[in-house]
RNA sequence: AGUUCGAUAGUGUAACGGUAACACUACAGAUUUUGAUUCUGUCAUUUCAGGUUCGAACCCUGGUCGAACUACCA
């Protein structure tokens, strides 16, 4: 049952400790989100990774929130971003907060003044950049930073007393100011904030930074493996530095590249703008590459989790094709998603010779996929609708479908013939009048005709109304975060179409919201919450696989 | 400019010194009462140049290209 499945580079590392017998063979992990935006597809890796992780070494996953900066921190994204992780299919040892760690961070501070490692400095943002220096060039020493340990020691309580301003001063390492990486150039690791906390409420006016407490929030945790994105190599070594300046638990970070997907966004700056802007409805919009967008849209998690698996893990920049998402939803879908028929563009086919009072119920399956799916009865009459593009006037050689004088299969019921084509003044198609053979009932089809071509259809009288949301690409461009000018600029003018002249089969008269549809011959449907008594709303989750469609296009 | 990462089919990952694998895509074909699904087949000498070695995608040297880092954000 088990297949050989090669490790990535973090799998290695974490066998190779194991074997070392490295805090005992002992795994511990974290997914450490802030809670200032939804989760995305990329958040959605990262979960998989460390959760994963965890679960495959038998280890432990936290779900830490590091909440160090009041100002953009709010209690809606908690809730939302553990929704999002239970629905991905996950469960974590402990939840956490780092404002939890508020006062043992500031003892750490403290026990840095104390040996001489961090000093009170008074200087403005704009001094401190200068002093800082610049890539290729060492930055400069202030008189603060030779402040005595004692003076320190009380201009730190004081900052925490509130007897300053905002940004009057701030805490920084005592490091090397001509370190050639910029991080270890005296980083700021406190700083004034008089603002409230979404769960530490009015208790601090001082707050440690992000690099002063990720790590140490890590060692508390007795993290064995904190799994991070590339971009914080460079902290690192300042990690380190804490660690081993304060002599705690030695948690070590290793960094994997963020995954990208074409057409996505996943700078939470952005995502919020375009919320905000109103390119689209919401953070669980369809169209969003959050989770929760995705889940509204239809993806089931086990697809979310195939495409993490899929996709893997590794160093290098990357930029995954949104088609291998695709193919994990429909693959996902393609077994567990009942068939029905529905009608997106209905054309009315009147059967001239079908008893015009006569309604027979017609059996279907709802899924050969999967054995246990069962059936379902259909309504059939001598009034149907069929998809518009199912009929061409003067077809191509190889249209299997219906156009004058052409026959195919309606499917689990008869097979028809055009007859005569209906026009308007306008010369649209709005009828057409067609005979069925009565021999060709599916299933104990007699007649010996045989037809390439099978459509789907609905029965006028009983089908239902429905408003179908179609979803195509947000982005006009593969790469919209790395594309020329604004990513504004690239949005998608057509990136939802409204239907609302699809008519779907009876049986669909009461689904619940989130049932899922394979919609014959059409795609992936998903019920959106928007549905009420009156209104049965589908969102599209993803088109079938149409070799015919892109045939028509050479 | 300095530091640190990285470079394998169109895309993503693998090969752990013994002659490039898997998946997606694309293309071709078979099956099909969904032009779906399923099934077959086709598509690279690994960024370049040297070196070490019987043997290099892998080790060494140098080049080229790409990315990250200069927030009182995380």
């Amino acid at each position: 049952m088990s297949e050989e499945k090669s490790l990535n580079f973090i799998e290695e590392i974490i066998e190779n400790d194991i074997a070392a017998g490295l805090h005992n063979g002992r795994v511990h992990t974290r997914f450490p989100p802030e809670p200032n935006g939804y989760l995305h597809i990329g958040h959605a890796s990262s979960i998989c990774l460390n959760f994963g992780l965890a679960k495959k070494y038998n280890g432990q996953c936290n779900l830490r929130f590091d909440d160090t900066n009041p100002s953009t921190e709010e209690t809606e994204y908690v809730d939302s971003i553990k929704a999002d992780v239970k629905w991905l299919g996950f469960e974590w040892h402990e939840e956490l907060y780092t404002s939890d760690y508020f006062e043992q961070l500031y003892d750490y501070a403290v026990m840095l003044i104390g040996k001489g490692c961090a000093y009170v400095d008074d200087s403005s943002a704009e001094e401190m950049a200068i002093q800082k220096g610049d890539i290729g060039k060492p930055g400069v020493a202030n008189e603060f930073r030779s402040r005595s340990i004692a003076e320190n020691m009380a201009l730190f309580a004081e900052m925490r007393a509130g007897k300053f301003p905002d940004g009057a001063k701030v805490l920084r390492a005592k490091i090397d100011m001509t370190h050639p990486n910029l991080l270890l150039r005296d980083p700021i690791i406190y700083r004034i904030k008089h603002a409230h906390h979404h769960r530490s409420g009015d208790k601090w006016c001082i707050y440690p930074m992000y690099d002063f407490a990720h790590g140490q929030s890590d060692s508390i945790e007795h993290i064995t493996h904190s799994i991070c994105t590339l971009e914080f190599i460079h902290h690192r070594p300042l990690y380190n530095w804490f660690i081993e300046q304060l002599g705690i638990f030695p948690s070590h970070q290793y960094e994997f590249a963020r995954r990208s997907v074409s057409y996505m966004i996943t700078s939470k700056r952005k995502l919020l703008q375009l919320v905000n802007e109103q390119h689209v409805k919401s953070w669980d919009d369809p169209r969003m590459p959050t989770i929760s967008g995705m889940r509204r849209r239809g993806y089931p998690a086990a697809a979310v989790r195939q495409f993490c698996d899929m996709i893997g893990i590794a160093k290098r920049e990357n930029l995954v094709d949104i088609g291998v998402l695709e193919f994990c939803v429909r693959e996902q879908l393609n077994k567990s998603a009942n068939r029905v028929m529905a009608v997106l563009d209905p054309i009315k086919v009147v059967l001239t010779n079908y008893p015009e009072s006569q309604t027979e119920h017609l059996t279907a399956d709802n899924n050969t996929e999967n054995e246990n799916a069962g059936t379902r009865q259909l309504s059939f009459s001598n009034t149907l609708l069929i998809e518009r593009d199912d009929f061409m006037e003067e077809p191509p050689k190889k249209f299997f479908r219906l156009g004058p004088g052409l026959s195919v299969r309606l499917k689990h019921a008869y097979i028809i013939t055009c007859n005569e084509i209906i026009k308007d003044e306008n010369g649209i198609v709005t009828e057409l009048h067609c005979t069925y053979n009565e021999l060709s009932k599916s299933g104990q089809d007699t007649s010996g005709v045989h037809v390439k071509g099978v459509i789907h259809w609905v029965n006028a009288a009983d089908a239902i109304p429905a408003e179908v949301r179609m979803y195509n690409r947000l982005f006009t461009v593969e790469d919209p975060a790395n594309a020329e000018g604004d990513f504004k600029d690239h949005i998608n003018a057509n990136s939802m179409e409204v239907n609302t002249k699809a008519m779907v089969e009876a049986s669909l008269k009461n689904a619940a919201v989130g049932s899922q549809y394979q919609f014959m011959r059409k795609g992936y449907f998903t019920v959106d919450k928007d549905c009420d008594a009156s209104n049965l709303v589908f969102n599209q989750t993803v088109s079938l696989k149409d070799t015919f469609a892109k045939e028509m296009k050479k």
